[in-house]
RNA sequence: GGGAGUUUAGCUCAGCUGGUUCAGAGCACUUGCCUUACAAGCAAGGGGUCAUUGGUUCGAAUCCAAUAACUCCCA
């Protein structure tokens, strides 16, 4: 059999993920297995693969690729959200590049090109997802705006709204300039940036100018702010009441500078008398906090800004200009007319929008809002009972301190690409007289026209909402809609996959997602959305920075999907990342994973290699004691790694398998068993090692699927046709995980202590320079009647190239010796012996030892040690005492022997 | 400004309710090897005052307090 000696990823991968698909081995329909369910937090139609992408559903597929190996009816469900802003800048650069201005279309012509973009370009990260390996079940794939998620959204608008859960009032909401919507408050960046701090002069009401020294506190009030162009909007200057400097404008009034409008004095403990003068301009259109002090002093609220930044005809003279523009013209106006007291340097934080990045421009309108103060109680409560677990469990404290203290949820948003909301507008006449604008909410326009006429008597005309929901409106129902659970509760589907079980997530969206999905739970199935939620940490660069686009540091994950195979870059990925832990990703991990894939592969090329005896041939007694010992040691670990899962420990799990296959078989069982060159195996020990190794690569398949199962083919042995066509058929990822089994830890200590004995003389070989291929003799003194286990005896000489151990009672002449715990090992040497050197390495040794039982002295001889400590411990600390005694003998021993 | 978290080997991290080889793992490093599976490898080895200070205790990486540095979240 011909195998190259370097695994080639490339062919191999492609190969599987079609056989996989073409199997339908992703597939999952409800049936009587148990289910385990993992939704897909949707990526963006418009976003392309990312690291954080590549981390995340790496460690979905491991989940989900173990549960489906252990038996339970997998399904992992992909899809992506339809990112309401994202991809009105994307459809919107689309139309700009054919000539077309988004203000010329209708709603339902722009619709249109925004779904031809949709059909086009979007969803193209999870055709990426494919060459990572993950095992969704495409079948199921959905999309927030299809039929089913629509609808599902339009219904609990409607059912919120008729519990009176959601509501439509004027608010200070955060304004997106550039992409012409409101955005909420999780949607908010706040940036540090350098700006400036500007004091301005408003003159005291008919106060004559410059008298009195212009001196402060007689004829005019500084007031500092970060915000000049908003003195457009002022309508108040606000002290706070003990403030000594301004009590002499109790009452009094002054003016705008450059704006002339007069404007009282109001006192409110608000102001922070330390802030700039302890004087604040207060601007209620434009400021969430003079917004509420305004509603508070029924101050007017006068506002400047048109909706994309620039101002509008109560901007005056310089109505029109952009707000940053603007800010400069009106200092120079103002310096001009003498208005600046000074100018200094001020770092603040500013809002910026999620999506845009433009600078966040408080402003009062009407929008709609989900109320959530019942609806986060519960969301609360499940996660503080334990139903919901977080994993690392601290992003307990994060959710709980959001949840405390959550504001309204904004939902619309001023866009078309999206949920339309199902509200329909009127006008009528009421009973009094009045003239008042109506709403009515329902699921279409055939019904709210029905529910017009029933509530109102009104049967003319309706406008729907120009408004679409908040992308996350729909997300928060995924869990629930994409097994049409909202439209249908009581269908097989939902019954079956739902509650999900594992949510797999950045702590980044915790609350724009994670928490919402669970009231959305609570809200409409009563129950939780998941059990667990599995934080992933931020994938870094080497510098600790995040990852971004306009860094430019993040490595294209394809790219490093070629370079290193994708089991590589998998393996690369979770080593370091063990959950809630952010991960400086530096592309060289990924040649760890690539070189461990390669390594499992030459394993495959040696025993693939052997020949097997035909005949019922001798089985050597080392090979025997080597597959129980190999037995043993996978049950051990097989129950590290069921530890590790349970605690999501996925990186562990990882390690331990990694240890498992690499330390454990390669070098050392492989290594027993491998019969000398040219001559063949014994067909029991050769059956026992596929078998391990076919297990080894089911444990390992969650992790590095490809490799695996290339190799779990390979290792078939297909003695006729319709075997072969069997196997070709057949799939790792239809095998049963191995499950941990009772193991004997007497026999994995002595294989330790063989090792260590195997070690300790090719020690002693590699310091003294002594060539592998010379035989050597090793004798074994036994003190207090203790023995080396023995079984291990034929490993032993196989391994350090031994030719006889031999136990004797004595100190063996003209050797040179190791220990091993209490035991002494001596190895005679053909050539002469560096006496010194040997001496120094004994003495050392011996100093060692003899500080270790000074220490352990030291606490036996102390009383309350000895008194306060449990039995156990202190026993402990006598045995220590008793073994370090018999090494110091043993030393002194040895050394008096070189002597001599 | 409020809250949460982190600090253990050159790097990334384990270390559960204080007590056995409790100072660990992987990578990196050093030395020797192209030994018929693998140099993407084999064998052996070196490396840490557990951030600092103080306290509790017979005993502290582990518990408590303060300090410092860093990170994240919220306003």
């Amino acid at each position: 059999m011909e195998i190259a000696s370097k695994y080639n990823p490339r062919a191999v991968e492609e190969k599987w993920y079609e056989f996989w698909l073409e199997k339908k081995l992703f597939h999952s329909e409800p049936d009587r297995r148990r289910p385990y369910t993992v939704v897909i937090p949707p990526p963006n139609v418009t976003g392309v693969l990312h690291m954080g992408h590549m981390l995340n559903n790496t460690i979905q597929d491991v989940l989900v690729r173990r549960a489906r190996m252990m038996g339970k009816n997998a399904c992992w469900v992909p899809g992506t959200d339809h990112a309401s802003i994202s991809t009105e800048a994307k459809v919107v650069k689309m139309l700009a590049e054919r000539g077309i201005n988004k203000r010329d279309l209708s709603r339902d012509e722009y619709m249109k090109y925004a779904w031809e973009w949709k059909e086009k370009y979007g969803g193209i990260i999870l055709k990426q997802l494919r060459k990572l390996g993950a095992s969704c079940d495409w079948d199921r794939t959905a999309f927030t705006m299809d039929d089913i998620r629509y609808e599902s959204v339009i219904q609990v608008f409607v059912d919120l709204y008729n519990k009176g859960l959601i509501y439509r009032g004027a608010r200070m909401v955060n304004w997106d300039p550039q992409a012409l919507t409101a955005v909420s408050d999780e949607e908010v960046i706040y940036k540090e940036s350098h700006g400036k701090l500007f004091y301005l002069k408003y003159f005291v009401e008919n106060a004559e100018r410059g008298t009195e020294n212009g001196e402060l506190g007689k004829d005019y009030i500084v007031v500092a702010t970060t915000r000049p162009e908003t003195i457009m909007g002022d309508t108040a200057v606000c002290v706070h009441p003990e403030d000594e400097r301004y009590q002499w404008l109790k009452g009094k009034r002054v003016v705008v500078p450059g704006v002339g409008r007069v404007v009282p004095i109001i006192m409110d403990e608000y102001v922070d008398r330390e802030f700039g003068t302890g004087a604040l301009k207060i601007t209620p259109a434009h400021d969430i906090n003079d917004y509420n002090l305004g509603m508070k002093y029924s101050l007017d609220s006068i506002d400047i800004f048109n909706d994309n930044g620039t101002l509008n005809d109560n901007g005056g003279k310089y109505a029109g200009m952009d707000r940053f523009a603007c800010r400069k013209a009106i200092m120079k106006d103002l310096e001009e007319a003498g208005l600046v007291e000074k100018i200094e340097d001020y770092v603040n934080k500013v809002g910026h929008s999620e999506r845009t990045d433009a600078v966040i421009e408080p402003k009062l309108s009407t929008q709609w809002f989900v109320k959530m103060s019942d609806i986060a109680k519960k969301a609360l409560e499940v996660v503080e009972d334990g139903k919901i677990k977080f994993h690392p469990d601290k992003f307990r404290n994060t959710y709980r301190h959001w949840l405390e203290n959550i504001k309204d949820w904004c939902i619309s948003r001023q866009l078309w690409w999206g949920h339309r909301i199902p509200a329909w507008y009127f006008e009528r006449i009421t009973e009094s007289g009045e003239r008042r604008t109506e709403v009515v909410v329902a699921l279409n326009e055939e019904e709210a026209r029905k529910l017009a006429a029933e509530k109102y008597g009104y049967t003319g005309e309706l406008r729907q909402d120009e408004d679409v929901l908040d992308t996350w409106f729909s997300s928060w129902l995924w869990p629930i809609s994409l097994f049409d659970g909202i439209r249908n509760p009581d269908n097989e589907e939902i019954k079956y996959y739902y509650p999900t079980d594992d949510l797999i997530t950045a702590p980044d969206i915790i609350f724009f997602w994670v928490a919402r999905m669970i009231m959305a739970g609570e809200e409409y199935r009563g129950e939780v959305p998941f059990k667990n939620v599995y934080f992933t940490g931020i994938v870094r660069d080497k510098l600790g920075r995040k990852m971004s686009k306009s860094l430019g540091n993040s490595p294209d994950p394809i790219e490093l999907i070629e370079k290193y195979g994708a089991d590589g870059v998998r393996m690369g990925m979770l080593l370091t990342a063990p959950a809630g832990n952010d991960l400086p990703f530096d592309e060289s991990i990924c040649e760890q994973g690539r070189n461990f894939a390669n390594k499992i592969w030459n394993a495959l090329r040696l025993v693939k290699g052997w020949t097997v005896e035909t005949e019922n041939g001798e089985r050597r007694p080392e090979n025997e004691v080597a597959v129980e010992w190999m037995e043993q040691r996978m049950a051990c670990v097989l129950e590290q790694i069921e530890k590790d899962f349970d605690q999501y420990r996925l990186s562990e799990a990882l390690m331990n398998t990694y240890k498992l296959v690499w330390d454990d078989f390669c070098s050392w069982y492989l290594e027993m068993v491998k019969p000398a060159y040219g001559t063949p195996i014994d067909k029991e020990t050769y059956d026992a090692t596929i078998s391990i190794f076919e297990r080894l690569m089911c444990m390992l398949h969650p992790f590095m699927p490809f490799v695996t199962e290339e190799i779990w083919h390979l290792l078939q042995d297909a003695d006729s046709e319709a075997k072969a066509e069997m196997i070709a058929q057949s799939s790792i990822m239809m095998q049963r995980m191995p499950a941990s089994v009772f193991y004997d830890q007497r026999m994995l200590d002595d294989c330790t202590t063989a090792r260590d004995v195997i070690a300790g003389v090719r020690n002693l070989r590699n310091s003294r320079g002594l060539s592998p291929k010379e035989a050597l003799e090793l004798f074994v003194v036994c003190g207090d009647g203790k023995r080396m286990n023995s079984r291990f005896d034929g490993i032993v000489k196989k391994l350090a190239n031994v030719s006889d151990i031999k136990y004797v009672d004595t100190k063996v002449e003209g050797a040179v010796s190791f220990m091993i715990g209490t035991t002494e090992f001596f190895v005679p040497m053909s050539q002469n012996v560096d006496v010194e050197a040997e001496k120094k390495k004994l003495e050392e040794e011996l100093r060692y030892a003899e500080g270790f039982l000074a220490s352990v002295m030291k606490k036996l001889g102390n009383e309350k040690f000895v008194n306060g400590a449990p039995e156990k411990v202190v026993a402990v600390e006598r045995q220590k005492k008793a073994d370090a005694e018999q090494k110091i003998a043993a030393l002194k021993a040895q050394i008096e022997n070189l002597k001599a």
